[in-house]
DNA sequence: GGTCCACCGGAAACCGCGGAGG
DNA sequence: CCTCCGCGGTTTCCGGTGGACC
């Protein structure tokens, strides 16, 4: 449905204002109910603000949510821990490379560790950091150097500044009488100016890397003088990384990895996620095996797994006995089927909840989540119907045809002459059958049709089709397409081709 | 058993397009 | 700037096929 609902893994970092925005609804919601009995008038959202709340907190359902216990994947934690933790001794942590499907937690335990390492440098005085960047989103080699320039850039700036706020602090405190041989490394006030200056020129220096124009090289030097600028240990953590290598290369992850050999006062570490198994294939064997030091993999979680997981969740996320037993259970049974996805078990809880709130009921029940399941599986055809290409989506507009008129198990050829006779209507060009049966047999992949090859003997051999979503959700979609909305006449015809 | 329908699906050629490279 | 190459989508060509019917 809403840009809310895809399945991203932006790493928004505003959770915590996201939940006092929620603890704020809810105290909304207590003073509606008591206002309401009290002025005994009927507003338009009165109705929806009465009854049982049953949400508590609904952001700790939501993907951008990072949790702070991880069920199951506490050995993946302490491996990257055991890995990390040289960053804080000051030397340089392995690269790491982490593999796992959607929804098995990657990102999150990522995150999980990279703040605790943060923490952990901060209470020992470490200088160590991690950046994150997701690379569907920042997705060329010149946007994931920009980025990091632009953060380092940044970074150094404060540093410098803090630096200068010091010297103005101490020079104070000389000019008050305390001699400066004894408080500083500076002979007198002349000394802590001349740092001031040299401070205020490196802060001249230090502009942003625009976001486009500056050839790559340059954005590269730009990044590592940044990073280079004082000493630390920095952890790069790409997240999506399969992303990045398809769509740019791997000449990022070149440059990355050898960049320590450069390095004077700083070390880089690389951290990947990466959704495919295989993506190491494409790689430049030199960059495959620095960037495979250490392999972590995120089995898909089982139907038990899942089932602590939400329970984790539910407890925060609902209000006390506002589900019934066989929610979690069942949640957790859905999603195992459909390979372990965290996110989508937590999405049909989610979504369970939500339409237990809308349908104002006071406990969220089993059909509730059979409704929430059906409804995400609607919401995904939807999507998929909605970003077909035309062609494909005339050949599936002339099977509903087809079927509403009563034809079930259509074959190629009705389906192909149907099909013609539209591509006319609209004024697209024809495609050939041999196209076409690519296009039904597409259509089969994504679960949109049903299609099998089926022999009628005497009659000849071809695919039998049946629809496998439903008709009308379907076709309002199809006619929502600027192309396909002028057809309404072909319905004659077909009637007219199925009368013969 | 042979025929033959009506399409399946592999192979290869073709065609426009965008991006790298001269 | 032009050229060439690779690529995804498409067309052309064609051999293949399971079983009802003769």
């Amino acid at each position: 449905m809403t840009a809310n609902d895809s399945p991203s893994e932006d790493g928004t970092p505003n959770e915590e204002r996201d939940q006092s925005f929620a603890v704020d609804v809810e105290d909304v919601l207590e003073d509606g109910m008591l206002d309401e009995t009290d002025s005994g008038s009927q507003g338009l959202f009165d109705d929806l603000l009465s009854g049982e709340p049953i949400f508590e907190n609904k952001e700790v359902l939501r993907p951008s949510y990072t949790p702070h216990e991880l069920p199951h994947r506490s050995d993946q934690i302490n491996k990257m821990a055991t890995i990390l933790v040289a960053a804080l001794r000051g030397e340089t942590p392995s690269n790491i490379l982490i593999y796992g499907k959607t929804g098995t937690g990657k990102t999150a335990s990522a995150k999980f560790v990279s703040q605790e390492l943060e923490q952990t440098s901060k209470k020992y005085d470490v200088p160590c950091e991690v950046e994150y960047i997701n690379c569907e989103v920042t997705d060329t080699q010149y946007r994931v150097l920009a980025q990091l320039a632009n953060k380092f850039i940044e970074q150094n700036e404060a540093h410098v500044e803090r630096r200068l706020s010091d010297l103005a602090d101490l020079r104070e405190a000389v000019e008050e009488g305390v001699t400066a041989a004894e408080a500083t490394p500076f002979e007198d006030i002349g000394g802590i100016d001349s740092r001031v200056d040299e401070l205020e020129g490196e802060l001249e220096d230090m502009e942003p890397v625009p976001m486009t124009g500056w050839p790559t090289d340059r954005v590269y030097k730009e990044f590592f003088e940044a990073v280079d600028y004082r000493e630390r240990v920095v952890v790069i953590m790409l997240d999506e990384i399969d992303k990045l290598v398809e769509k740019s290369g791997d000449d990022t992850l070149y440059n990355l990895s050898r960049m320590n050999s450069e390095l004077d006062n700083s070390r880089v570490s690389i951290m990947g996620i990466s959704n495919d198994l295989k993506f190491t294939d494409f790689l430049d064997p030199r960059v495959k095996s620095s960037l495979g030091e250490e392999e972590i993999v995120f089995p898909p979680y089982d139907a038990n797994q899942l089932r602590d997981i939400l329970q984790h969740r539910a407890d925060i996320a609902f209000e006390d006995a506002a589900l019934t037993d066989d929610v979690i259970p069942l949640c957790a049974a859905f999603a195992a089927q459909e390979h372990g996805d965290a996110r989508r078990a937590l999405d049909l809880l989610r979504t369970a909840g939500e339409l237990a709130e809308r349908s104002q009921s006071e406990h969220v029940d089993e059909s509730h989540v059979r409704k929430a399941q059906d409804k995400i599986e609607l919401d995904r055809v939807v999507e998929v119907v909605r970003t077909l290409p035309t062609q494909s989506k005339l050949v599936l507009f002339s099977i509903i045809l087809l079927e509403k008129n009563g034809v079930h198990n259509v074959n190629t050829g009705e389906v192909f002459n149907i099909y013609k006779r539209l591509c006319e209507e609209v004024d697209a060009d024809v495609l050939t059958q041999r196209r076409v049966t690519d296009l039904i047999s597409e259509l089969d992949m994504l679960g949109i049709v049903n299609a099998i090859v089926v022999s009628k003997g005497r009659y000849g051999r071809t695919k039998e089709i049946s629809l496998s979503v439903p008709i009308e959700e379907t076709e309002a979609v199809l006619l929502a397409d600027s192309r396909l909305s002028e057809i309404e006449e072909i319905q004659p015809f077909v009637q007219a081709r199925f009368d013969n």
